[in-house]
DNA sequence: GTCTTTGTTCGATACGTATCGAACATATCA
DNA sequence: TGATATGTTCGATACGTATCGAACAAAGAC
């Protein structure tokens, strides 16, 4: 049963929270996350191309910067949007990530 | 006379912007954009340790990222924030970059 | 004209990180 | 018990990019 750290939002820095959203695989796991109801995940239920080894380091990038709250369920790992704290830390972020981008093209060959 | 090339903020995609912001030395440089009121700068009113080659380097990222605009003057080239058009574009980007992080750390050494 | 100032461009280097395959861990199912 | 499913961890690799010094360009000042 694999425990999860997850931060404070206090300690987050907008440059932790930039970072982690400059890469076009994670912004799309965090707007499949904006777009849905307050709903859990499992990792493989997003629509990334790349291994599970990448998907693991990239929701480990997430967990570290507040954005997504994980916890184990049997074999599976249940992923939810952090989106009260993350609104009161950062008001308007995830309203950015909602609206903006949109762009319907291959995460895998995304520039 | 160097001519700039300022990209409409309609090309520029969310993922563009914050790979821009996700350098500690160009949020330094736009928060004090936002921060000062519509005034220009110059290169080097910016507080950034690092040599003109490198600040030349960021300008151009976030120049591209329509972020800021600038023009020649004389030997030294004017900086001001695109603020109308990229909050037209990306509505509270600005205000996070402004009342979000604060940090007062050096920026060379900015981990 | 020469010198100074400001910024750009170029080449090289160092560092971070996104990516993968393979091995491992853990829980469920048969 | 063994087999399967889901993630994690590790080692290696490839790529992007932040950084610098040096050379260059352009405009002003003398």
């Amino acid at each position: 049963m694999k425990r999860y750290r997850h931060p404070p939002l206090k300690s987050v820095s907008l440059l932790d929270v930039m970072q982690a959203l400059s890469d076009p695989c994670r912004v799309a796991i965090v707007k499949q996350l904006v777009e849905a109801g307050d709903v859990e995940f499992t990792c493989g239920d997003f629509d990334v191309s790349v291994c599970k080894a990448t998907r693991s380091h990239h929701f480990q990038v997430l967990r570290e910067a507040g954005l997504v709250r994980m916890r184990s369920d049997g074999t599976r790992c249940m992923t939810s949007l952090r989106r009260e704290e993350v609104n009161r830390r950062f008001p308007g972020l995830l309203d950015l990530v909602a609206t903006s981008g949109g762009k319907k093209r291959s995460i895998r060959n995304a520039s």
